[in-house]
RNA sequence: GGCCCGGUCGUCUAGAGGCCUAGGACAUCAGGUUCUCAUCCUGAAGAUCAGGGGUUCGAAUCCCCUCCGGGCUACCA
């Protein structure tokens, strides 16, 4: 490997990235930066009727997010191939003059036909060259052109010995000719296919390794011999195995493939997405998980990658995140949490950030440790900003405990906190601690009843986290509250 | 149908002939810490290495066959 290191993602315009595209670019990134290389974004839009708009930009954002920001190539964001129609002619009609490629006006309809035919005769289906246009002269053909026919160019792909390829993860594979047919390079609208435009841009781009998913392998030697007729150095090809979805089959919508940028708005951190899809398919070859964006650069190994496809595991990402939030600092929580809701544009939520600045450090550190998304904050919080109503007062005892032994609960706590001066979450607890003890209640049966009135919840942060927070005048109207309940 | 690729716990994987009575992580279950939940800690269960033949003193690892899964077989990428 003495070339310099170029590698490329080159996503289609028709849709929105899922995370088997997301793990694409990140490997292709990886190895890329690993290696001290260039890494290129390339939007190949050579299929004019299946063009999403806006998906472009909307990718540029993601993948500014996911931190793979694409290196500038001609000081540009991207290379588009829509913008480089000349070369793909210029290569179809240099092959034409050769003898390489030829024009084809076969129709539609002609080759539905064919197809119908050759399926109905057990046949397998392919271009069989029965109008002769392989070997139309060329004269003749562009005689048909200038009478204003219709036509695509064909490549002339070799009928005899075979094609070998190598691919870095899977080594040799070998192809026999006569089973590749005569592939369309550029369309009747003058657009080129896939493989002439991928050939062309990444000997152009001079593209060192050509890393795609894995349903490109078997198309690989028409990339191989479109580039010996082009006289082209072959590029190193690098195909990853696809991720599956919890059926083993295609990841679907249906099964929780839902475009990459519907992670974030669920409140995936980025960082966690990132070490997550890193390993699907790949392994550092150590029992470690964790790991960085950097950490995957400097450990990236071409040798750690999969032969086999991978199912994805949304709890898995979910034990990440988790993992992430947990090992973020207050403040970087703090910020994380303000920027996507500021993001979302969520008034309610950015209300409450302004309204309890004060309060916002410890009432996201009451919730750290329980977050698995971002999302999942508002949720946590509620109860902290919206009193609780109308809940089922059964829940208020605790295990063992009757209402009565409620009643009585509240009532020590009312009287004992009322006195209290010091409401700082140390004193509370200290002072709590020592009324369960002066009136011979376990801790569970004076915290139990205390939270539920404070939260109206099963499951809460810390009651004296919770008592802290919501201020002695709070917590009392809420206690009151939960009397009032257990009369009614 | 043909051609390619693949197949280790439910899932992601370690494993390049003896270190494998197959290791780790997620999930699951049990216990501990604890006012609940979560976190954290400990432990358990979970894979006859798809199946069958070889090669070898010895195979998850090499070879062959079968089965299963996926991809391609477009004027889609």
């Amino acid at each position: 490997m003495s070339k310099p290191i170029r590698v490329r993602i080159a996503p289609s315009p028709t849709g929105d990235w899922h995370l088997g595209n997301a793990r694409t670019a990140l490997f292709t990134y990886l190895f890329a930066r690993h290696h001290g290389g260039e890494f290129f974004l390339r939007v190949e839009d050579t299929d004019q009727g299946r063009l999403v708009e806006g998906a472009v930009d909307r990718l540029l954002v993601l993948m500014e997010w996911l931190g793979l920001t694409p290196d500038l190539y001609d000081g540009l964001p991207y290379v588009r191939q829509s913008d480089r129609l000349d070369l793909y002619k210029e290569a179809a009609e240099k092959l034409i003059a050769e003898g390489k490629a030829y024009y084809c006006f076969a129709t539609g309809e002609e080759l539905a036909h064919m197809r119908s035919e050759q399926e109905a005769a057990k046949l397998p289906p392919r271009y069989d060259n029965r109008w002769g246009y392989r070997d139309l002269p060329l004269e003749q053909a562009q005689a048909r052109i200038a009478a204003g026919d219709s036509y695509v160019i064909r490549f002339k792909m070799p009928q005899e010995g075979e094609t070998v390829v190598v691919d870095l993860i899977r080594g040799e594979v070998r192809f026999a000719n006569n089973l590749t047919d005569d592939f369309v390079m550029i369309k009747a609208d003058g657009f080129p296919t896939y493989h002439l435009a991928h050939v062309v841009d990444d000997h152009l781009m001079e593209i060192s390794h050509v890393t795609r998913g894995d349903e490109w392998l078997s198309s690989v030697p028409k990339h191989v011999q479109l580039h010996e007729a082009l006289g082209w150095d072959l590029p190193e090809y690098i195909h990853f195995p696809v991720i599956l979805g919890p059926d083993k089959g295609k990841l679907s919508k249906r099964h929780g493939a839902k475009p990459v940028f519907e992670y974030e708005i669920d409140g995936y951190l980025p960082e966690a997405l990132i070490n997550f899809l890193a390993l699907i398919g790949w392994s550092s070859g150590t029992d470690e998980e964790l790991f960085s964006l950097d950490e995957l650069i400097k450990k990236f190994d071409v040798k750690g990658l999969q032969k086999s496809p991978a199912v994805f595991d949304a709890t898995r990402l979910d034990w990440f995140n988790g993992q992430y939030i947990r090992r973020l600092s207050s403040r970087e929580l703090s910020s994380r949490l303000y920027e996507y809701y500021d993001v979302r544009k969520d008034p309610v939520i950015l209300e409450r950030f302004d309204e309890y600045s004060e309060k916002m450090p410890a009432i996201i550190a009451s919730v750290h440790e329980r977050l698995v998304t971002l999302k999942d904050f508002a949720e946590h919080t509620y109860f902290y900003f919206v009193a609780p109503e109308a809940y089922d007062p059964n829940l208020l005892p605790a295990k063992k405990q009757t209402l009565e032994d409620v009643s009585r609960v509240l009532e020590i706590s009312v009287s004992a906190l009322s006195s209290l001066e010091d409401w700082s979450h140390d004193s509370l607890e200290q002072y709590l601690r020592q009324v369960g003890v002066e009136h011979d209640l376990k801790v569970g049966d004076l915290l139990w009843p205390l939270r539920v009135a404070l939260t109206g919840l099963p499951a809460s942060p810390s009651t004296f986290d919770v008592l802290a927070i919501l201020g002695k005048d709070e917590s009392l109207k809420r206690i009151a509250y939960a009397q009032a309940l257990l009369a009614s």
